[in-house]
DNA sequence: CGGAATCCAAATAGATACTG
DNA sequence: CAGTATCTATTTGGATTCCG
């Protein structure tokens, strides 16, 4: 779910060992659905969203961060927060003091983005039951599928 | 019913730092996504927009979505396909014809999903560029870094 | 406190073969 | 054509330990 397609998909230092000539099905030039991908793969995993939502209402301490999103462990919140860094979402700063303090907060790319999440969140909510009410009648219709 | 309890607010000017105070977030009452999870749990896949916005440009059969997404196998169509009509976003209709003529289409519901995708492709679009800068310097200030 | 490193379990995706 | 059924490979997340 990292780094897709994006055309200009930046392979790390350290890349990939063999695995030469991938076909990478690239979204040709036809698809247009290419740059959302890069976003989808950001927010569409477990905890991303959740540490955007809490960094949208201020700037948060590492440990702050693990305590509001309840359940994330220690390693998903620091994967989750430099992949956001690393795409330009958050910003971190390193207070040199001991003990340590790092403090996370949004960048204005960042918050454009929760603009999006709002919108999300809006439709989301509006048709959750909708949603729960067909897969009830679907699990109901189509008993001993397994589709998960 | 748009903007009742949603997910993100945008964070006012001079809000005091770590002010444990007001979570600015309201998802009713408790810590939940407002459901904004099983959507994004959704559309967060690999292969759900891109069947998504293949099918928003009318019905298709399963052999024509297979060769109109690149790269999908038969297997994760196939899955892909149940799970968005078991969250009715999708409509199956079969045809008792030999051989067989599977139809899939957006529901109302897949097509109002449709329009927030758009919303995300713009805003990828828009930033796909600053995304893609902010991957290089930061993959080039953390080499040997492995984000995934 | 804020991580990095390691190891392991679970979820997800892909290839292939078979079928009504 | 439109799927299932298996089996395997890859990705992802979680738990634990250690460290400046």
């Amino acid at each position: 779910m990292s780094e897709t397609h994006t055309g200009v998909t930046t392979p790390r230092p350290g890349s990939p060992p063999g695995a030469a000539g991938e076909p990478v099905i690239s979204c040709g030039e036809e698809h247009e659905d290419c740059g959302i991908r890069d976003v989808l793969d950001r927010i569409g995993d477990k905890w991303s969203v959740l540490v955007i939502v809490e960094l949208a209402a201020g700037t948060r301490r590492f440990r702050e961060l693990l305590r509001a999103v309840p359940g994330i462990s220690q390693r998903m919140l620091t994967l989750t927060l430099r992949r956001l860094e690393r795409d330009g979402l958050v910003h971190r700063t390193v207070h040199p003091t001991v003990p340590p303090r790092v403090e996370y907060r949004l960048t204005a790319m960042g918050h454009g983005l929760t603009l999006l999440l709002k919108g999300l969140a809006d439709w989301s909510a509006d048709h959750r039951a909708a949603i729960a009410a067909s897969r009830r009648r679907w699990d109901a219709e189509h008993p001993e599928a397994d589709i998960r």
